[in-house]
DNA sequence: TTGAAAGCGCTAACAT
DNA sequence: ATGTTAGCGCTTTCAA
């Protein structure tokens, strides 16, 4: 492959000469669009290869309006999350010869819908994907809907404001609130998640319904406030710990915050599992790269990024706008990882 | 701020009209061009931020025959290298209205060279940052260059190939080292970073002088390879632990191993720091979040991230080509991170 | 220092 | 089923 520095680059105007059809032909055939003869296509479609064109991705999108991206929209995610959730967005992208832009915003920002809106309409952005908490905006996801932006989330309240790629929270936390129980714990502690996240209310509630179905009152102090990060989970840690009566299993709702607990019962001595049972949610590496490895929720988020990006695309691929909307939810299954922090046989 | 559904967007036009000017003088100033009055230019300002107009980048790329858009390409980098890297090269991005095209590529793929010189032709890419271990391939950064494609690195041999934005790895582990001799310890042993990165061998080339500087002889089977990953960590340091004489202290290439000894010290009750201390590189958010804290080295990735892509955004903006390539070189303070896992007082 | 005019390569709307 | 004609919003010449 021989290239000049400053070969001129391939135009459809070439590659119509070349297969003597003109420029709109070449254009139906590169865009799949219906109403052109077989033969016709086969002839463009030498031409193309023959000329290795490609069109620029600068014209199609000036005079299509669009861009051929799509956004990801995150505040301030963990890098885990984030990379894993980019890593299956951008897959789905590739596959359909998409390109993604990234935005970070703030959920706090009072100028959030305006700020999305803008950057989507001056970026030509085709579609959005968000990401919590940014996908319990209520506000965010009618502007959205409003303007016919095609959008998609990860996780959310699921009412259906928008096609989204989801865990069961409540049924997951439900469920690691039964193995704590099954392993013999009646003194569970419960860590909340950011208040911000929808996704926190549904994971207490699983909580307090396994507790109270299995008939295990939850003691008074038990419920503390957290905010997924480290910090928070120390604090909620160190006055559950700080407990007359302390509790001997805690179920954090995030990776982080478990460690935190973790951290702070190894600086007591305080002997994680025999003493104290400890759980998280997400699987996030770090769950597996502490002492003793963490007992947690398993949320396929590679996977969910590209279900979502798929149902953005689909959107796109379906009519033009977003008008007949699909308002799909994928569920995707979590599975409990049972690890060392709340083994039972020591 | 009421809009209907299919509002156009702000145009330089636009901008124009409200500042009283030609579209062209809103196209310098847009671009920083030289020769526009002052006053001029801030009546333009501010009609842009009036207007809250941003460049549409598909017209820009058409009529300038570029993209506007830089490449970041990396191989499976760690989610908080990555995290924080991308956060600073967006935040760089952003300030000069360039967009970021992220590309995941394989370090071993025999077409790498081909593929990204092609990805950078097909989508007019202006410029790419390269990450390790991509920065340490030679033929990668010729092509480049060959092509004419204006590029920085992160981190690298630092041998001038292209501008660099990094640390002085191997001061950063002989200082890291002396840290250890100094606290008393004699048996330090040493698990090397994964051999496709240059970073590693300037890593072990550090630990290697400190020792020999102060005189403390590295025993044998005190020299560990290791892959940067939380396995081999492991790996390696059941081997170290499992030694006759084990050592009192080691020193992994990265803060990954470094949980992985720490892990493994745990598992057999072995005390850090008592029995054992332990030091790592890269200060990521594990090294805080494992008890002990971990001693590590911080680099700020995210600032090296901003740097690299101003380098890029630089030479874009001095010549359109990369022809009188400056290779500068930005080297950035690491830091030591003293913490819980090498205290000395217990 | 500023502006007017001419495209960049493509798609949309309307022919035929 | 295929072609013609206008732009899309910007930068580039070149002129003033």
């Amino acid at each position: 492959m021989v290239k000049g520095n400053h070969m001129r680059a391939v135009t459809i105007d070439d590659v119509a000469k070349k297969a003597g059809v003109s420029i709109k032909t070449v254009s139906r055939v590169v865009n799949r669009e219906p109403n052109v003869r077989a033969a016709t296509k086969e002839k463009v479609e030498a031409a193309i290869k023959e000329l290795n064109y490609r069109p620029n991705q600068s014209a199609r999108g000036l005079a299509a309006r669009r861009s051929y991206m799509i956004g990801l929209l995150y505040d301030n995610p963990s890098p885990n999350y984030l990379a894993n959730l980019q890593s299956g967005v951008l897959e789905a992208c590739h596959e359909k010869d998409y390109g993604l832009a990234l935005n970070p915003v703030s959920f706090h920002d009072p100028d959030l819908v305006e700020t999305v809106v803008h950057w989507v309409r001056q970026s030509s952005i085709d579609g959005v994907i968000l990401t919590p908490p940014l996908t319990d905006s209520i506000p965010l996801l009618e502007a959205l809907s409003q303007q016919n932006i095609p959008s998609a989330v990860i996780s959310s309240r699921g009412t259906g404001d928008a096609p989204a790629a989801l865990i069961d929270e409540e049924e997951a936390a439900y469920e690691m609130t039964r193995h704590l129980i099954i392993s013999g714990h009646r003194d569970i502690a419960f860590i909340k998640g950011h208040p911000d996240h929808y996704a926190s209310g549904l994971r207490e509630k699983g909580f307090l319904r396994a507790m109270e179905s299995e008939g295990v009152p939850v003691a008074p102090g038990f419920m503390e406030q957290g905010y997924f990060d480290f910090a928070s989970g120390q604090e909620a840690a160190s006055r559950l710990l700080d407990l007359p009566k302390r509790p001997t299993a805690i179920f954090a709702s995030n990776d982080d915050m478990a460690a935190a607990v973790i951290f702070e019962a190894h600086s007591r001595k305080i002997d994680v599992p025999g003493e104290l049972a400890v759980a998280g949610f997400d699987d996030t590496p770090l769950s597996r790269q502490i002492w003793p490895g963490l007992t947690t929720v398993r949320q396929p988020i590679r996977a969910m990024g590209h279900q979502a990006a798929g149902l953005v695309l689909d959107t796109l691929a379906a009519g033009k706008g977003a008008d007949e909307e699909r308002k799909d939810v994928i569920q995707v299954d979590f599975e409990l990882m049972i690890r060392g922090s709340t083994a039972t046989s020591r």
